[in-house]
DNA sequence: GTCTATAGATTGATAGAC
DNA sequence: GTCTATCAATCTATAGAC
Protein backbone atom coordinates (compact mmCIF):
# COMPACT_ATOMS: atom_id res chain seq x y z
CA UNK A 1 0.00 0.00 0.00
CA UNK A 2 3.19 2.16 0.14
CA UNK A 3 2.98 3.81 -3.02
CA UNK A 4 -0.09 4.08 -3.96
CA UNK A 5 -2.39 7.36 -3.43
CA UNK A 6 -4.83 8.41 -0.47
CA UNK A 7 -7.96 7.33 -2.32
CA UNK A 8 -6.52 4.35 -3.68
CA UNK A 9 -5.60 3.11 0.03
CA UNK A 10 -9.05 3.99 1.23
CA UNK A 11 -10.82 2.00 -1.90
CA UNK A 12 -8.58 -1.07 -0.99
CA UNK A 13 -9.08 -0.85 2.58
CA UNK A 14 -12.91 -0.67 2.50
CA UNK A 15 -12.79 -3.23 0.31
CA UNK A 16 -11.45 -5.95 2.13
CA UNK A 17 -13.48 -5.04 5.27
CA UNK A 18 -16.82 -4.57 3.10
CA UNK A 19 -15.87 -7.84 2.26
CA UNK A 20 -15.01 -9.34 5.35
CA UNK A 21 -17.44 -8.06 7.73
CA UNK A 22 -20.19 -6.05 5.62
CA UNK A 23 -21.27 -2.78 5.01
CA UNK A 24 -22.62 -1.66 8.16
CA UNK A 25 -20.08 -3.78 10.64
CA UNK A 26 -17.48 -1.56 9.00
CA UNK A 27 -16.61 1.40 10.42
CA UNK A 28 -14.74 4.52 9.04
CA UNK A 29 -11.98 4.19 11.63
CA UNK A 30 -11.51 0.90 10.76
CA UNK A 31 -11.16 1.50 6.88
CA UNK A 32 -8.83 4.47 7.93
CA UNK A 33 -6.39 2.73 10.02
CA UNK A 34 -5.91 0.11 7.84
CA UNK A 35 -5.42 2.84 4.83
CA UNK A 36 -3.49 4.36 7.43
CA UNK A 37 -5.04 7.65 6.56
CA UNK A 38 -6.79 10.11 7.97
CA UNK A 39 -10.67 9.64 9.52
CA UNK A 40 -11.38 13.05 7.61
CA UNK A 41 -10.05 12.05 4.63
CA UNK A 42 -13.11 9.72 3.95
CA UNK A 43 -15.69 12.76 3.45
CA UNK A 44 -13.05 14.84 1.59
CA UNK A 45 -12.42 12.22 -0.77
CA UNK A 46 -15.57 10.02 -1.27
CA UNK A 47 -18.19 12.75 0.08
CA UNK A 48 -19.46 9.79 2.32
CA UNK A 49 -19.82 5.70 3.39
CA UNK A 50 -21.97 4.92 0.93
CA UNK A 51 -20.61 7.07 -2.15
CA UNK A 52 -17.55 5.25 -1.15
CA UNK A 53 -19.11 2.03 -1.27
CA UNK A 54 -20.46 2.60 -5.09
CA UNK A 55 -16.85 3.43 -6.09
CA UNK A 56 -15.77 0.47 -4.23
CA UNK A 57 -18.07 -1.70 -6.35
CA UNK A 58 -17.61 0.66 -9.53
CA UNK A 59 -14.27 0.54 -9.69
CA UNK A 60 -13.92 -3.35 -10.41
CA UNK A 61 -17.82 -3.77 -11.59
CA UNK A 62 -17.57 -1.94 -14.58
CA UNK A 63 -14.48 -2.93 -16.11
CA UNK A 64 -15.29 -6.64 -15.59
CA UNK A 65 -19.16 -5.87 -16.91
CA UNK A 66 -17.83 -4.75 -20.06
CA UNK A 67 -15.73 -7.75 -20.87
CA UNK A 68 -18.89 -9.79 -19.61
CA UNK A 69 -20.51 -7.79 -22.30
CA UNK A 70 -18.33 -8.23 -25.16
CA UNK A 71 -18.00 -12.19 -24.40
CA UNK A 72 -22.00 -12.16 -24.53
CA UNK A 73 -22.73 -10.20 -27.50
CA UNK A 74 -20.13 -12.68 -29.11
CA UNK A 75 -21.85 -15.55 -28.59
CA UNK A 76 -25.13 -14.22 -29.72
CA UNK A 77 -23.07 -12.99 -32.73
CA UNK A 78 -21.42 -16.10 -33.87
CA UNK A 79 -24.87 -18.16 -33.87
CA UNK A 80 -26.78 -15.40 -35.42
CA UNK A 81 -24.17 -15.63 -37.66
CA UNK A 82 -24.09 -19.73 -38.28
CA UNK A 83 -28.04 -18.76 -37.99
CA UNK A 84 -28.33 -21.41 -35.14
CA UNK A 85 -29.30 -20.82 -31.34
CA UNK A 86 -26.71 -19.99 -28.85
CA UNK A 87 -25.19 -22.96 -27.07
CA UNK A 88 -26.27 -22.69 -23.40
CA UNK A 89 -22.70 -23.53 -21.95
CA UNK A 90 -21.11 -20.69 -24.04
CA UNK A 91 -23.97 -18.08 -22.77
CA UNK A 92 -23.14 -19.35 -19.07
CA UNK A 93 -19.44 -19.34 -19.87
CA UNK A 94 -19.47 -15.56 -21.17
CA UNK A 95 -21.04 -14.53 -18.01
CA UNK A 96 -18.98 -16.33 -15.37
CA UNK A 97 -15.87 -17.11 -16.37
CA UNK A 98 -14.66 -13.23 -16.18
CA UNK A 99 -15.39 -12.88 -12.87
CA UNK A 100 -13.72 -16.23 -11.45
CA UNK A 101 -10.60 -15.44 -13.70
CA UNK A 102 -10.58 -12.30 -11.96
CA UNK A 103 -10.78 -14.29 -8.54
CA UNK A 104 -7.67 -16.01 -9.38
CA UNK A 105 -6.02 -12.86 -10.61
CA UNK A 106 -4.61 -11.67 -6.77
CA UNK A 107 -5.19 -11.33 -3.06
CA UNK A 108 -6.67 -8.39 -3.27
CA UNK A 109 -9.25 -9.46 -5.92
CA UNK A 110 -10.77 -12.15 -3.69
CA UNK A 111 -11.88 -9.30 -1.53
CA UNK A 112 -14.13 -7.74 -4.20
CA UNK A 113 -15.06 -11.26 -5.09
CA UNK A 114 -16.27 -12.64 -1.40
CA UNK A 115 -18.03 -8.93 -1.80
CA UNK A 116 -20.18 -9.29 -4.77
CA UNK A 117 -21.05 -12.96 -3.96
CA UNK A 118 -22.67 -11.84 -0.79
CA UNK A 119 -23.82 -8.32 -2.70
CA UNK A 120 -27.68 -9.87 -3.60
CA UNK A 121 -27.87 -11.23 -0.20
CA UNK A 122 -27.55 -7.94 1.82
CA UNK A 123 -29.68 -7.53 4.50
CA UNK A 124 -30.38 -4.13 3.95
CA UNK A 125 -30.92 -2.42 0.56
CA UNK A 126 -28.06 -0.25 0.70
CA UNK A 127 -25.55 -2.62 -0.85
CA UNK A 128 -27.97 -4.74 -2.78
CA UNK A 129 -29.58 -1.94 -4.55
CA UNK A 130 -26.37 -0.33 -5.59
CA UNK A 131 -24.92 -4.01 -6.92
CA UNK A 132 -28.23 -4.59 -8.90
CA UNK A 133 -27.89 -0.75 -10.55
CA UNK A 134 -24.73 -1.51 -11.75
CA UNK A 135 -25.88 -4.85 -12.76
CA UNK A 136 -29.22 -4.51 -14.12
CA UNK A 137 -28.72 -3.84 -17.81
CA UNK A 138 -26.30 -6.39 -17.98
CA UNK A 139 -28.74 -9.58 -16.51
CA UNK A 140 -31.50 -8.27 -18.69
CA UNK A 141 -28.87 -9.04 -21.91
CA UNK A 142 -28.29 -12.44 -20.24
CA UNK A 143 -31.93 -13.56 -19.77
CA UNK A 144 -32.48 -12.09 -23.71
CA UNK A 145 -29.53 -14.24 -25.27
CA UNK A 146 -30.50 -17.08 -23.13
CA UNK A 147 -33.94 -17.07 -24.16
CA UNK A 148 -32.66 -17.73 -27.55
CA UNK A 149 -30.82 -20.19 -26.60
CA UNK A 150 -33.90 -22.07 -25.05
CA UNK A 151 -36.68 -21.60 -27.04
CA UNK A 152 -38.98 -24.42 -25.57
CA UNK A 153 -38.80 -23.13 -22.26
CA UNK A 154 -41.67 -20.91 -20.58
CA UNK A 155 -40.46 -17.42 -19.62
CA UNK A 156 -40.84 -18.27 -16.02
CA UNK A 157 -39.29 -21.43 -15.70
CA UNK A 158 -35.99 -19.88 -17.21
CA UNK A 159 -36.55 -16.97 -14.92
CA UNK A 160 -36.22 -18.99 -12.08
CA UNK A 161 -33.46 -21.07 -13.32
CA UNK A 162 -31.33 -18.39 -13.78
CA UNK A 163 -32.02 -17.15 -10.29
CA UNK A 164 -30.57 -20.60 -8.92
CA UNK A 165 -27.71 -20.55 -10.93
CA UNK A 166 -27.13 -16.74 -10.03
CA UNK A 167 -27.81 -18.12 -6.29
CA UNK A 168 -25.35 -21.05 -6.97
CA UNK A 169 -22.88 -18.66 -8.68
CA UNK A 170 -23.13 -16.09 -5.83
CA UNK A 171 -22.37 -18.95 -3.22
CA UNK A 172 -19.47 -20.19 -4.79
CA UNK A 173 -17.86 -16.82 -4.63
CA UNK A 174 -19.04 -16.71 -1.13
CA UNK A 175 -17.72 -19.33 0.67
CA UNK A 176 -14.20 -19.27 -1.52
CA UNK A 177 -13.23 -17.12 1.54
CA UNK A 178 -15.11 -18.74 4.51
CA UNK A 179 -14.25 -21.81 6.78
CA UNK A 180 -16.53 -25.01 7.70
CA UNK A 181 -16.27 -25.70 11.32
CA UNK A 182 -15.32 -29.06 12.43
CA UNK A 183 -11.74 -30.50 10.88
CA UNK A 184 -13.79 -32.23 8.08
CA UNK A 185 -12.55 -33.73 5.09
CA UNK A 186 -14.06 -31.10 3.04
CA UNK A 187 -12.57 -27.80 4.40
CA UNK A 188 -9.39 -29.50 2.28
CA UNK A 189 -11.22 -29.84 -0.79
CA UNK A 190 -12.18 -26.55 -1.12
CA UNK A 191 -8.62 -25.10 -1.11
CA UNK A 192 -7.48 -27.77 -3.17
CA UNK A 193 -9.60 -26.79 -6.14
CA UNK A 194 -8.41 -24.96 -8.59
CA UNK A 195 -9.94 -22.31 -10.53
CA UNK A 196 -9.92 -23.82 -13.67
CA UNK A 197 -11.78 -26.75 -12.11
CA UNK A 198 -14.40 -25.09 -10.25
CA UNK A 199 -15.25 -23.14 -13.17
CA UNK A 200 -15.72 -26.39 -15.28
CA UNK A 201 -17.67 -27.88 -12.13
CA UNK A 202 -20.11 -25.00 -12.15
CA UNK A 203 -20.51 -24.68 -15.47
CA UNK A 204 -21.28 -28.42 -15.82
CA UNK A 205 -23.43 -28.16 -12.95
CA UNK A 206 -25.80 -24.62 -14.38
CA UNK A 207 -25.60 -26.11 -18.03
CA UNK A 208 -27.71 -28.95 -16.66
CA UNK A 209 -29.96 -27.28 -14.53
CA UNK A 210 -30.88 -24.94 -17.48
CA UNK A 211 -31.36 -27.42 -19.99
CA UNK A 212 -33.08 -30.18 -17.73
CA UNK A 213 -36.17 -30.96 -20.17
CA UNK B 1 -49.80 -9.76 19.02
CA UNK B 2 -52.38 -9.12 21.79
CA UNK B 3 -52.68 -12.69 23.49
CA UNK B 4 -49.28 -13.11 23.19
CA UNK B 5 -46.57 -13.15 26.24
CA UNK B 6 -43.69 -10.69 26.16
CA UNK B 7 -41.15 -13.39 25.05
CA UNK B 8 -43.00 -14.48 22.23
CA UNK B 9 -43.72 -10.68 21.43
CA UNK B 10 -39.96 -10.03 21.24
CA UNK B 11 -39.25 -13.14 19.29
CA UNK B 12 -41.59 -12.20 16.39
CA UNK B 13 -40.32 -8.60 16.33
CA UNK B 14 -37.09 -9.63 16.10
CA UNK B 15 -37.31 -12.16 13.64
CA UNK B 16 -39.26 -9.46 11.24
CA UNK B 17 -36.33 -6.78 11.37
CA UNK B 18 -33.70 -9.55 11.32
CA UNK B 19 -34.53 -10.96 8.67
CA UNK B 20 -35.52 -7.49 6.35
CA UNK B 21 -32.65 -5.52 8.04
CA UNK B 22 -30.49 -7.97 9.31
CA UNK B 23 -28.97 -8.63 12.80
CA UNK B 24 -26.74 -5.58 12.98
CA UNK B 25 -28.88 -3.00 10.59
CA UNK B 26 -31.51 -3.98 13.74
CA UNK B 27 -31.73 -2.10 16.97
CA UNK B 28 -33.06 -3.21 20.21
CA UNK B 29 -35.09 -0.28 20.28
CA UNK B 30 -36.65 -0.98 17.00
CA UNK B 31 -37.55 -4.61 18.54
CA UNK B 32 -39.26 -3.63 21.68
CA UNK B 33 -40.96 -1.01 19.68
CA UNK B 34 -42.89 -3.28 17.00
CA UNK B 35 -42.88 -5.79 20.14
CA UNK B 36 -44.61 -3.50 22.58
CA UNK B 37 -42.45 -4.15 25.59
CA UNK B 38 -40.26 -2.22 27.63
CA UNK B 39 -36.74 -2.16 26.28
CA UNK B 40 -34.89 -3.71 29.04
CA UNK B 41 -36.95 -6.86 28.86
CA UNK B 42 -35.03 -8.22 25.89
CA UNK B 43 -32.03 -8.54 28.13
CA UNK B 44 -34.28 -9.32 31.24
CA UNK B 45 -35.62 -12.73 29.18
CA UNK B 46 -32.59 -13.39 26.79
CA UNK B 47 -29.28 -12.20 28.56
CA UNK B 48 -28.41 -10.60 25.01
CA UNK B 49 -29.18 -9.49 21.60
CA UNK B 50 -26.72 -12.42 20.74
CA UNK B 51 -28.90 -14.56 22.31
CA UNK B 52 -32.01 -13.66 21.15
CA UNK B 53 -30.58 -14.25 17.71
CA UNK B 54 -29.85 -17.61 18.38
CA UNK B 55 -33.91 -18.20 20.31
CA UNK B 56 -34.94 -17.08 16.95
CA UNK B 57 -33.47 -19.62 14.78
CA UNK B 58 -33.98 -22.16 17.08
CA UNK B 59 -37.88 -21.57 17.22
CA UNK B 60 -38.34 -22.42 13.87
CA UNK B 61 -34.83 -24.73 13.22
CA UNK B 62 -34.86 -27.33 15.63
CA UNK B 63 -38.70 -28.58 14.80
CA UNK B 64 -37.80 -28.34 11.12
CA UNK B 65 -34.76 -30.11 10.87
CA UNK B 66 -36.48 -32.25 12.80
CA UNK B 67 -38.86 -33.12 10.42
CA UNK B 68 -36.06 -32.86 7.29
CA UNK B 69 -33.88 -35.67 8.82
CA UNK B 70 -36.91 -38.20 9.35
CA UNK B 71 -37.72 -37.74 6.05
CA UNK B 72 -34.19 -38.62 4.90
CA UNK B 73 -33.52 -41.50 7.29
CA UNK B 74 -36.51 -42.46 5.82
CA UNK B 75 -35.45 -42.25 2.11
CA UNK B 76 -32.01 -43.71 3.20
CA UNK B 77 -33.69 -46.85 4.99
CA UNK B 78 -36.57 -47.54 2.32
CA UNK B 79 -33.41 -47.95 -0.64
CA UNK B 80 -31.82 -50.13 2.21
CA UNK B 81 -34.68 -52.27 2.41
CA UNK B 82 -35.10 -52.30 -1.91
CA UNK B 83 -31.64 -53.42 -1.49
CA UNK B 84 -30.71 -50.00 -4.03
CA UNK B 85 -29.27 -46.90 -4.18
CA UNK B 86 -30.97 -43.88 -2.81
CA UNK B 87 -33.15 -41.55 -5.63
CA UNK B 88 -31.55 -38.09 -5.69
CA UNK B 89 -34.63 -36.23 -6.17
CA UNK B 90 -36.14 -38.48 -3.51
CA UNK B 91 -33.01 -37.34 -1.18
CA UNK B 92 -33.56 -33.53 -2.17
CA UNK B 93 -36.86 -33.37 -2.15
CA UNK B 94 -36.76 -34.78 1.85
CA UNK B 95 -34.24 -31.72 2.67
CA UNK B 96 -36.11 -29.10 0.73
CA UNK B 97 -40.06 -29.72 0.74
CA UNK B 98 -40.37 -28.88 4.74
CA UNK B 99 -38.73 -25.53 4.51
CA UNK B 100 -40.87 -24.34 1.41
CA UNK B 101 -43.47 -25.32 2.94
CA UNK B 102 -42.99 -23.89 5.96
CA UNK B 103 -42.84 -20.87 3.81
CA UNK B 104 -45.99 -20.93 2.40
CA UNK B 105 -47.71 -21.63 6.12
CA UNK B 106 -48.45 -17.92 7.14
CA UNK B 107 -47.13 -14.26 6.93
CA UNK B 108 -44.93 -15.02 10.55
CA UNK B 109 -43.07 -17.69 8.50
CA UNK B 110 -41.64 -15.58 5.37
CA UNK B 111 -39.72 -13.55 7.85
CA UNK B 112 -38.07 -16.31 8.86
CA UNK B 113 -37.55 -17.86 5.41
CA UNK B 114 -35.91 -14.72 4.62
CA UNK B 115 -34.00 -15.12 7.18
CA UNK B 116 -32.58 -18.24 6.64
CA UNK B 117 -32.57 -17.77 3.01
CA UNK B 118 -29.74 -15.17 4.14
CA UNK B 119 -28.42 -16.74 7.06
CA UNK B 120 -24.95 -18.59 5.05
CA UNK B 121 -24.21 -15.49 3.50
CA UNK B 122 -24.47 -12.80 6.50
CA UNK B 123 -21.39 -10.42 6.26
CA UNK B 124 -20.43 -11.04 10.06
CA UNK B 125 -19.74 -14.37 11.59
CA UNK B 126 -21.99 -14.00 14.12
CA UNK B 127 -25.42 -14.64 12.45
CA UNK B 128 -23.53 -17.31 10.30
CA UNK B 129 -21.76 -19.51 13.13
CA UNK B 130 -25.06 -19.80 14.87
CA UNK B 131 -26.62 -20.69 12.23
CA UNK B 132 -24.24 -23.40 10.65
CA UNK B 133 -23.80 -25.04 14.01
CA UNK B 134 -27.63 -26.06 14.51
CA UNK B 135 -27.73 -26.67 10.77
CA UNK B 136 -24.38 -29.23 10.62
CA UNK B 137 -25.09 -32.66 11.71
CA UNK B 138 -28.44 -32.40 9.18
CA UNK B 139 -25.67 -31.28 6.66
CA UNK B 140 -23.13 -34.63 7.16
CA UNK B 141 -26.34 -36.80 7.33
CA UNK B 142 -27.46 -34.98 3.60
CA UNK B 143 -23.84 -35.19 2.45
CA UNK B 144 -23.88 -39.07 3.37
CA UNK B 145 -26.84 -40.31 1.30
CA UNK B 146 -25.89 -38.41 -1.55
CA UNK B 147 -22.28 -40.22 -1.69
CA UNK B 148 -24.69 -43.48 -1.50
CA UNK B 149 -27.28 -42.12 -4.13
CA UNK B 150 -24.36 -40.98 -6.58
CA UNK B 151 -21.49 -43.54 -5.72
CA UNK B 152 -19.53 -43.22 -8.99
CA UNK B 153 -19.04 -39.18 -8.50
CA UNK B 154 -15.71 -38.08 -7.10
CA UNK B 155 -16.40 -36.56 -3.14
CA UNK B 156 -15.14 -33.06 -4.15
CA UNK B 157 -17.29 -32.94 -6.82
CA UNK B 158 -20.22 -34.27 -4.75
CA UNK B 159 -18.93 -31.72 -2.61
CA UNK B 160 -19.16 -28.62 -4.85
CA UNK B 161 -22.65 -29.61 -6.52
CA UNK B 162 -23.69 -29.87 -2.96
CA UNK B 163 -22.61 -26.59 -2.26
CA UNK B 164 -24.03 -24.75 -5.47
CA UNK B 165 -27.57 -27.10 -4.45
CA UNK B 166 -27.63 -24.87 -1.33
CA UNK B 167 -26.69 -21.29 -3.04
CA UNK B 168 -29.83 -22.02 -4.89
CA UNK B 169 -31.65 -22.81 -2.55
CA UNK B 170 -30.68 -20.09 -0.21
CA UNK B 171 -31.05 -17.19 -2.91
CA UNK B 172 -34.64 -18.19 -4.04
CA UNK B 173 -35.73 -18.48 -0.10
CA UNK B 174 -34.41 -14.79 -0.24
CA UNK B 175 -35.88 -13.37 -2.69
CA UNK B 176 -39.12 -14.55 -2.23
CA UNK B 177 -39.35 -11.51 -0.30
CA UNK B 178 -37.28 -9.09 -2.60
CA UNK B 179 -38.16 -6.54 -5.44
CA UNK B 180 -36.19 -6.24 -8.68
CA UNK B 181 -35.71 -2.89 -10.45
CA UNK B 182 -38.01 -1.44 -13.35
CA UNK B 183 -41.32 -2.83 -13.81
CA UNK B 184 -40.24 -5.79 -15.81
CA UNK B 185 -42.04 -8.36 -16.67
CA UNK B 186 -40.41 -11.07 -14.51
CA UNK B 187 -41.60 -8.97 -11.40
CA UNK B 188 -44.69 -10.81 -11.85
CA UNK B 189 -43.68 -14.00 -12.38
CA UNK B 190 -42.27 -14.87 -8.68
CA UNK B 191 -44.86 -13.37 -7.07
CA UNK B 192 -47.65 -15.55 -9.09
CA UNK B 193 -45.57 -18.72 -8.77
CA UNK B 194 -47.25 -21.25 -6.52
CA UNK B 195 -45.05 -22.77 -3.65
CA UNK B 196 -45.35 -26.29 -5.03
CA UNK B 197 -44.85 -25.00 -8.77
CA UNK B 198 -41.56 -23.42 -7.38
CA UNK B 199 -40.43 -26.64 -5.30
CA UNK B 200 -41.00 -28.73 -8.42
CA UNK B 201 -38.92 -26.23 -10.12
CA UNK B 202 -36.21 -25.93 -8.08
CA UNK B 203 -35.84 -29.85 -7.46
CA UNK B 204 -35.36 -30.33 -11.44
CA UNK B 205 -33.10 -27.99 -11.96
CA UNK B 206 -30.95 -29.28 -8.59
CA UNK B 207 -31.21 -33.08 -9.60
CA UNK B 208 -30.46 -32.50 -12.89
CA UNK B 209 -27.24 -30.70 -11.71
CA UNK B 210 -26.24 -32.88 -9.13
CA UNK B 211 -26.59 -36.13 -11.75
CA UNK B 212 -24.88 -34.29 -14.50
CA UNK B 213 -22.52 -36.83 -16.33
C1' DG C 1 -4.91 17.76 1.33
C1' DT C 2 -4.09 16.38 5.95
C1' DC C 3 -4.66 16.86 10.61
C1' DT C 4 -7.07 17.41 15.60
C1' DA C 5 -11.04 17.89 17.97
C1' DT C 6 -15.62 17.40 18.60
C1' DA C 7 -20.48 17.77 17.61
C1' DG C 8 -24.65 15.12 17.49
C1' DA C 9 -26.91 10.98 17.35
C1' DT C 10 -27.50 6.07 18.41
C1' DT C 11 -26.23 1.97 20.35
C1' DG C 12 -26.28 -2.33 23.92
C1' DA C 13 -26.59 -2.91 28.46
C1' DT C 14 -27.72 -2.05 33.40
C1' DA C 15 -29.11 -0.05 38.00
C1' DG C 16 -32.74 0.54 40.91
C1' DA C 17 -37.66 1.99 41.98
C1' DC C 18 -42.07 -0.14 41.90
C1' DG D 1 -41.64 -8.74 35.53
C1' DT D 2 -41.95 -4.09 34.07
C1' DC D 3 -40.66 0.49 34.20
C1' DT D 4 -37.53 5.05 33.95
C1' DA D 5 -33.27 6.87 33.61
C1' DT D 6 -28.80 6.68 32.31
C1' DC D 7 -24.03 5.03 31.46
C1' DA D 8 -20.28 4.17 28.50
C1' DA D 9 -19.06 3.20 24.05
C1' DT D 10 -19.59 3.70 19.38
C1' DC D 11 -20.68 5.78 15.17
C1' DT D 12 -20.80 9.31 10.90
C1' DA D 13 -19.84 13.64 9.73
C1' DT D 14 -17.88 18.27 10.04
C1' DA D 15 -15.48 22.57 11.58
C1' DG D 16 -11.30 24.82 11.49
C1' DA D 17 -6.09 25.10 12.18
C1' DC D 18 -2.09 24.20 9.48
Amino acid sequence: MAGLDTKERILNAAEHFFARDGFHNTSLRMITGRAKVNLAAVNYHFGSKEALLKEVFERRLIPLNKIRRENLERVRDDARKKGCKPNVRDVMHAFIEPTFHFMASGPEAKDFIALIGRALSEPDDTVRNIFIHIMWSLFILLVEILADALPELPKNVLFWRLQFSMGAMAHTLHISQKSFPEHHAFMNIISETEIDSLIEMILKYITSGLEAS
